[in-house]
DNA sequence: CGCGTCGTTGAAGCCGCTCAATAGATGTGG
DNA sequence: CCACATCTATTGAGCGGCTTCAACGACGCG
């Protein structure tokens, strides 16, 4: 509530899926004309959100289901010992609050970690409206999959990377997501806090500091607060790959 | 191939979901009977598999998923430099093959870790039922629903945990599992090796048998080869939420 | 300008890994 | 039934990567 009025058209809360540039990577992909139409007459624009604002948290029933729309979001989720995971990041085109739909609760929290726009589609809509387009049920079911075997992807980094490898994992997705949105995939900004990303990877935010100074230090990368620019791709990769077998198999690096 | 002749019914590939005991934790789960006669029309019960025996592999094409009926299967993921994740292991009653829809084709391979049946729904059928069956489309929701749920938890294990606590959160939760299937929730068998479990939960097999050994000592648990008894249920917990945080706030233990 | 937040860098310690030896279990063939 | 080989698990000793602790620097904002 202590964001300052806005002039533009932010405040349009009735949105067009047909006109929207995420259309291919959000929850309308698939879907001919008149599903669209369908989806139109239930989704709600958000206003603006302020860093740190959450979306949904934790527990809380599962109303809707959201598209980002601009920003970046980052899903994390408390354990018994007060412990927090962030279990990823989200960026325009992606549907959240699909892990709720078991118990009908949702199971992590979702916060706007920048200025945030989201769309909200009532989940039970959602779920008449599949009964009628199969197509629409197929997108959730494969914006499900790909979740799946996104968690799976960090599952391997988390548990068998080292800290060096970790890093450049990460900055090798974020640049092929922001590739993925018409971006540079050489140089973007991090939209995350550095505790943020350690976190994420499971590390600390020194571990984070110092391989990113590492990094830059042999020209691999550059990193300016936030700003990153990959400088060579290749080595970066290859940072990436250098897994302790690679590291066996020639002795060295 | 060296078990003894068999003269029970395992070789009757049709088979009742109707009358199957795991219809209640299965793909079924919520069908009227119509429903459920749709599914036995497609279902296809396996001969028994032997331990080290694929299921599907990763990169397979998606044409069935599958669902464990009896024994343990585990999913793994192989990553370019050759190290492989362990992503679970999928008891009788699960679903497994749900994260290969987004790209049809299979992201990770599922193994038997010991001798295991499992039906096979072909999934172009399941996806024909679901658009007349809003119950099946929902349970299959559910279930990939759920499975994201469970990834969160062991992200947040491999990421946030130390030995200890990761060991003391395998075994509840198999015992929670175990108890889920009507068996002994403070005894009972890990089908699994001591390297699967360290590959599993980010460890090495050195320190899961040191963790084992240890908690032996403190007489929380008993362990015999792949026995394990839980004897102090309430100090397992303690160990397993006994994080960085307590610590520091006790100033021990 | 002073303060708080965030990020960087250094030094020291610890947890889990690596390496190695041994024990136990399982299987095979004579 | 035992000798032998193989595989799995346990235990110890030493090491190393990441964390912890601490100080400092860089912005941003009042």
């Amino acid at each position: 509530m202590t964001h300052p009025a806005q002039t533009i058209d932010f405040h349009k809360f009735k949105v067009s899926c047909k006109a929207c540039s995420l259309q291919e990577l959000c929850l309308p992909r698939g879907l001919d004309s008149s599903g669209m139409d369908r989806l139109e007459e239930i989704v709600k624009r958000s206003r603006p959100v302020q860093r740190g604002d959450l979306i949904f948290r934790a527990g809380d029933k599962l109303i809707n289901i959201y598209a980002v729309r601009s920003g970046t979001v980052k899903l994390s989720m408390l354990d018994e010992s007060g412990a927090d995971q962030i279990l990823g990041f989200i960026f325009p085109g992606e549907i959240i609050g699909l892990d709720g739909i078991d118990k009908q609760v949702h199971q992590v929290s979702a916060t706007a970690i920048e200025v945030a726009t989201y769309c909200s589609f009532p989940f039970s809509s959602i779920n008449n409206i599949c009964k009628q387009i199969p197509d629409l049920q197929m997108q959730l079911m494969r914006l499900m999959s790909r979740q799946l075997t996104a968690e799976n992807e960090l599952i391997l980094t988390i548990g068998k990377k080292n800290a060096d490898e970790k890093i450049a994992i990460f900055l090798l997705s974020l640049s092929a997501r922001f590739h993925t949105l018409g971006f540079s995939a050489s140089e973007f900004k991090l939209s995350m806090s550095r505790q943020d990303i350690a976190n994420y990877l499971g590390l600390t935010i020194e571990t984070v500091s110092r391989v990113f100074s590492r990094l830059q230090r042999d020209g691999i990368i550059k990193i300016d607060r936030k700003m990153v620019t990959i400088q060579d791709r290749d080595a970066l990769v290859s940072v990436s790959i250098s897994c302790q077998t690679a590291k066996k198999l020639t002795g060295h690096d």
